[in-house]
This record gives structure tokens, sequence and C-alpha cells, in this order.
DNA sequence: CTGAAAGCGCTTACAG
DNA sequence: CTGAAAGCGCTTACAG
């Protein structure tokens, strides 16, 4: 049997079609007798409205596009969980764009070669530049989430990256980290989220008077902690010395947990660890990972309000918005400690 | 500017709305000047096609549903990359629905009040019982993912969990343990997962010639290293004595790991233990994990490709597909053991 | 190889 | 409160 189109409902019920539209849409101005008409027709028909009919006449999907590098990276799952759940509540649903951090992918994104698939685009750039941004097909609003530099015409929430690796860096100070290096950085091509809290992490040294050594710094070839643990065994090797770590996120900083571990150094006795995401793995290291939690709620509650609100046809300069962030304290470097 | 249509591009090129079309949709049967001459007006009003336009008139949208309970459970977003990526490649994009493991949204997942939105759905159900989906809306085909019990009108792909089961618990047996409790069912309403895993420890214990005692059943309150973390530690303070654990998936696990570092207990020296799943984290707990791979790649285009074949027509009974698993041995639970 | 026209299934002014 | 009709932007037989 074919399926029931809003015309068929029409015809059983004996009423126009405007008036199905209406009983179907829930709208309330139909009497109570139609209404029951109608929903009888719908039921006897077994009648779905069809949404590519209603999206056409609409110009809405109602569908928005989550687009990062890896859905398998669990600070992007739990953000993708976050946003589906709140997307929900405002009558969106969301579809995957997996970029894996690559130009093309990303730019893919920005200049969709289709229109009318989603209302609205959230999106966190793992490489794309500003200027390219900026030059977005400017039809499909989009807003922008992560440490990327952002251009001025496009919204942005992001954390204070800068601050939240000062004070993470200055803790490790603070706990008497005196060669406090850095882990999970691009090898070359650095991301704007590595730069950003690589520049915190500067500052919070200075702030501390400490130098900066470049040798400190250990990059990785992957976001993931099979590479931070590669990095952080290769540099012990290499005879690298440091009693406190700066991790540039949660999967970085359990690499090296591990690392520390399987090398025989003691965290947080011999080096001091911090990690970036508070993951919900970061409560499950030996021992647990001090990190940095962004308020994740805020963040995708704040994105997805701005998204609405230029869906809805708001058209001014973009918003640059900082959401709150606080350092989670645990084992691997304590709020206070003995040594 | 309002955006371009078809219509506008063959009225700047001078052609008929079809020529335009073939063209967009890369038809080889058009001359290279005609080809020229509309591609050279598509650039000129940067005209994208409009999918909602396009999926009305083909009846296809090119989108595929994912539903699951949650996209923050590392094997969820595991799967969620795999099948995105592999749903690229034949020409779909991924369309993310959560469920929490609720009824009602597992129910909502069966018998969509929409049509036209996805063109297929791909369901890992939680909760819901065979009979229920056997009553899905037979107008979307749904290909089923995991340990439910499906409808043998429904195409379904899973592991043979029983017999991974029977050979993890065989394997703990044969390092010595001869208590092996189970950790990480429901306290009530057991999971289709938890049954067939139940099961085929059970099945295990047997073939060991070891008692199966409901004491040595650990449920736990949640699908997540906290609550069975929880679990653990209270079973311990009760009492529990045990020198093998079976765990019902990864984050059971490593909360368990925990539990027992935390108690004193070592792993795998007093207790050895196994999980499910394989997640890139089993690779990175002190010690690492002993636990069942699915094989995900199999899983994911297995079912896509079933899945495919039901959006183009395929209309017999429904495939019950196993896909292959393996026993990854790690430190929790060596291949050999010299207790 | 290309054109004119119908149709996909809705919504929404416009009338009444 | 309800109807008749146009229109959203495509694709696709059907002709030529």
């Amino acid at each position: 049997m074919a399926r029931a189109r809003l015309q068929d409902v029409a015809e059983v019920a004996g009423v126009s079609m405007k008036t199905v539209s209406n009983v179907v849409r829930g709208y309330v101005h139909v009497s109570p007798a139609t209404r029951a008409k109608v929903q009888r027709a719908i039921d006897d028909l077994d009648y779905r409205p069809n949404e590519s009919g209603r999206s056409l006449a609409t110009g809405r999907t109602g569908l928005l596009a989550l687009a990062f590098s890896d859905i398998s990276i669990p600070y992007y799952s739990e953000l993708a969980r976050c946003v589906s759940t709140l997307a929900r509540d405002r009558g969106y649903r969301v579809l995957l764009e997996q970029t894996d951090g690559t130009l093309d992918a990303e730019r893919a994104i920005v200049s969709t070669s289709e229109a009318g698939l989603v209302d609205g685009v959230l999106f966190q750039p793992s490489t794309l530049g500003s200027s390219e941004i900026a030059r977005h097909r400017s039809d499909i609003p989009v807003v922008l989430l992560g440490e990327a530099q952002a251009p001025v015409s496009v919204d942005h929430v992001m954390i204070d990256n800068v601050a939240a690796a000062r004070e993470v860096t200055r803790h490790l100070a603070s706990l008497g980290a005196r060669r406090i290096a850095f882990l999970g950085h691009e090898r070359s091509a650095l991301s704007p989220t590595s730069k950003v809290r690589l520049a915190g992490y500067q500052e919070g040294l200075e702030a501390e008077g400490l130098p900066l050594d470049m040798g400190l710094l250990v990059a990785s070839d992957a976001v993931s902690s099979a590479s931070a643990d590669r990095a952080v065994t290769e540099a012990l090797e290499a005879g690298l010395r440091f009693d406190g770590l700066v991790c540039r996120d949660d999967l970085a900083a359990i690499g090296a947990i591990h690392a520390l571990g399987a090398a025989g150094v003691r965290v947080p006795d011999d080096v001091v660890v911090s990690g970036w995401d508070d993951v919900a793995m970061a409560s499950f290291t030996q021992p647990g990972l001090t990190t940095v939690r962004p308020d994740m709620a805020a963040l995708a509650s704040t994105a997805l309000g701005m998204l609405e609100q230029r869906i809805a046809g708001f058209d001014e300069l973009g918003r640059h918005v900082l959401v709150g962030h606080e350092v989670v304290y645990r084992g691997s470097a304590p709020e206070n400690l003995q040594r």
C-alpha cells in the first residue's frame, strides 16, 4: 500500500488539505468535531507527514550539523551528547560531520556544495584559518566552537584557554615543580588549540619566574593517548627530565601517566601532571587527573542559542563569548602537596 | 541577494532546466560546449542545488539515522566514527539519535512520526523487545545492531556474545581463578546485552566445572565506570571475595580496576579481570585490559551493506549475521600467568 | 543530445 | 473557522 499523503487524509475526512495541515501541526483554531474527524482519517490511513515536502515548503529542515574532527575523541563525544540533547529540546536534530581535521573536509563544512540540508552549523575547526572561515557561505548560519581564531563576522564560543593554561601551569609550579614540560601539541603546523594553551603555559612560567625552555615542549603525532604515550617514552629515553607536565588534553595526560608509570616515574611524587577537558576517564587514571573542566553545558547552550538567533534572521556582527571553566583537582596534581 | 534556483541557471545559460540538472548531477551525455556554458552560469550565480527539492523529487534524502542510547559511551562513539566514515563512502550522512536507553525513545525510533527524513535506520536497542520491534513501520528500512533479540523479519548484525563470554570466563579459569564474579549488569530488568553475556559466563563456569554462585553477580546502576567502581567497592566492603572478574563492558572493567586498586587488591595477582569492547582506553588502564574485541569494521560495513540493499528494495526475511571477535590479552588477565 | 511539463508532498497567503 | 490554488526547487518520463 502506498504511503498516504495529506491529500488522501483530506479526501477521507472530507475536508481541505489546509484543515488537515492545521490538525497535523497542532494549530488551535480547529473545531473539536473537525479535529476528531481528521484524526480518525490520519489513524485509519496511518498517515505521517513527509519531511521533505514540509522542508521544501517552509525552507527549514530542523537539522543542525555538528562538525569537528573525530567523534571518537572523548571530548567531542561528550560535546555531541550535550549538543544533541539540548538541540532536541529546541526541536532540532543533529547531523554528524567528521572532518578528521583535514583542510579539505573543513573547507567543505563552510562552503557546502548543497543548500537546504541543514538550518545551521556548529563547527569546531581544527586547522582552518580565520580568513577562510570568513569567506564562508553567508546564507547558512554558523557558530564556531573552540580555540580557532574566529572572524569578526562569525559567532564564536570558547573558554579562556590562555587563562586556564596559565592557571594550571602556575598550580604545578605552586606544588614545587621547576621544570614544567608541555605535552601534546602538533609536531608541525600548530593547531589553534595548541597555540593558545602554549601561550598560557608560557605566561604561567613567566608569572612564576621560570624560564621557557623549548626543550621541554614535547609534541605528539596525533590527538591520542597512544601517541602521547610514545612521545613521553621517547622523551624520557632521550634523557629529558621534568617535574611538572601540562598536557594539551586529557588523552595526552592519560598517555603520559601510562608512560611515566612504565618508566618508573611516580605521579605526583616525581612529576605533577595536569590534563584538559575533564573527560569521564579523568577520574579513573591512577592517580586521578587534575584537569581543566570547561563549562560544557554553558558552551553548548550558548552556541545553540546564538545559532537559533541566526536562523531566525539575526544578522549583526559576530558575537564572541567566553564561557567558564574551572580546574578540577585530583591526585596527579593535588590542591596541596607535601613533597 | 536571493539564492539562485535551477531555473535561474537555466535562464542565464539559455538552456532548459533538464540540461542544468544533467550537468549538476554529472550526467555524461551533455556536449562539452553546453556543459561549459551551464557551469559558467552556475559559478556566476553561485548556485547550489537545494536538497529539499531534490529529496522531494527523488524520494531519497541520503540520510541514515544511527540510533543508540548514548554517544558519550566510548563503544558507541567509536561505532559512530566507524559508521559515519563508511556511510560517507557510500554517499550517506549520519543523523545522530540518542535514546538514553528509555523505552519511549526507543519506541520512537521504530515508529517514527514522520516520513521522508532518513532513508534508513541503524538501531542498537537497549531495552526494546523483539515483538515491539517487529511491529515497526515496515516502510522505512531498519538494520539492528547488538545483542537485542531481533524479530525474524528484521536484519540484524552482532557478534557471538555467548561464545565470547564463555571464552573469557574460561580464560580466567585457566589462569587459576576459582571464584569468578560477573560485573556490570543491570540491577533489575536485564538488558539483552547483559543476558547473553551472563549466559556465556555461566556456560564458561560449567565448562570449567565451577559452580554458579549468584552471590558473585555484581550489578551496576548504570553503564559507567563510576557506577562499576561503586558497585565493586561496596561488594568488597560487604565481604565479597573473588579471584576473577568478567566485566560486561570496558567501562565496568575500568571502574573495577580502579576500585580494586583503591582496596589494595592487586590485578592480576589477586584478581584477573576481563572487559568487553576493546575501547581505546583499554590499553591505558594499569594494568592494561584483557578484553573482547568485536570486529567493528565488519559489523558496521555488514550493517550498512544490508541497509543499502533494503533501501534499494530488498524485501525478504531478515538476515541475521554474526561477525567475528577476538580476545585481546593484556596485563589484567595475561595469556599466561605464573601465580 | 535537449525541451516543455507534470509531479514529488507539503505550507501559506488570499478569500470567504 | 475552512477552501481552492499557488508555490517551494528539484527530477523525470515523454517527446522530439
